[in-house]
DNA sequence: CCGGGACTCATACTAAAGTACCAAAAGCAT
DNA sequence: ATGCTTTTGGTACTTTAGTATGAGTCCCGG
């Protein structure tokens, strides 16, 4: 909402620089009055193009954005989360133990802790639930 | 390609009509050059932000479709693909057998030849892959 | 009619995954 | 310092998952 409110005085003040600019540029005649309108269109297209890609791509990163709070009420820990992104790149508990220099013991551990936080039978329902909480990304 | 081209001459035409449209409007003096300009530059802000809207819109829409070409080119059967989904929503063989109305030998079958067909050595790294060649909705 | 692909199912096996229980070291806050 | 949680690891066990192989049924095109 900050940002809002100083996009918008910016583009307001933005617009008046402009009128005194178009102003003393049209009263000494050198440029054409269309030259100046033409401008001022050209750079306000791509100003509302860009606000539109930032706002958008805020959108996009609040849509896939990772819920940290439900991680946390979940009570999953930092390294059982480790584990459970290595499980959504589709890992095996041998290739998880080494990607993150554990043995398999523990990582069998943190996906057992895992199952219950989650309330889970299998990693393949894990992971559909940590999804739906949107726990990971997509 | 076709519709950038028609909105770019749309674009230029409109241009050209607020050119005649303000030199009238000045030359008759009755609203000044100021609010022209800034009427002007309204619009264009706001068609900027629209087309932005637009194209943002249809990547989304791009990124989300399932590539039902990808799935016959990978030679993936129709009850394979079902199967396939169910794994997706993170069921044991044993309740795709039940949900699909089949045997759980046959399900290990199915889930076999997707193995092979989507190069993968757990069904995690199925569903990891067939979202990758985006087969299966996120 | 017949070969081939898709679908179904079974058995027997190996390899992962997951459970239960225990235990020690490390980090952290009161 | 002393609990507390986290992280790590182990053993022993059960359950699922996945492989290999064979085989019967159904449907479709040549």
């Amino acid at each position: 909402m900050k940002k809002t409110i100083f996009i918008f005085s910016a583009l307001t003040i933005a617009l008046l620089v402009l009128f005194q600019l178009s102003k003393y540029t049209y009263m000494s005649g050198d440029i054409s009055i269309e030259i100046i309108i033409a401008v001022i269109a050209i750079i306000f297209f791509f100003i509302g193009a860009y606000l539109r890609t930032k706002t958008a791509k805020k959108e996009m990163i609040a849509e896939s954005g990772i819920n940290h709070k439900k991680i946390e009420e979940l009570g999953i820990s930092k390294r059982e989360y480790e584990v459970l992104v290595q499980i959504g790149k589709g890992l095996s508990n041998q290739e998880i133990a080494e990607s993150l220099f554990l043995s398999e013991s523990t990582v069998k551990t943190h996906v057992s802790n895992l199952l219950i936080k989650l309330d889970a039978k299998r990693r393949t329902q894990a992971l559909q639930k940590a999804k739906e909480l949107q726990i990971l990304s997509q």
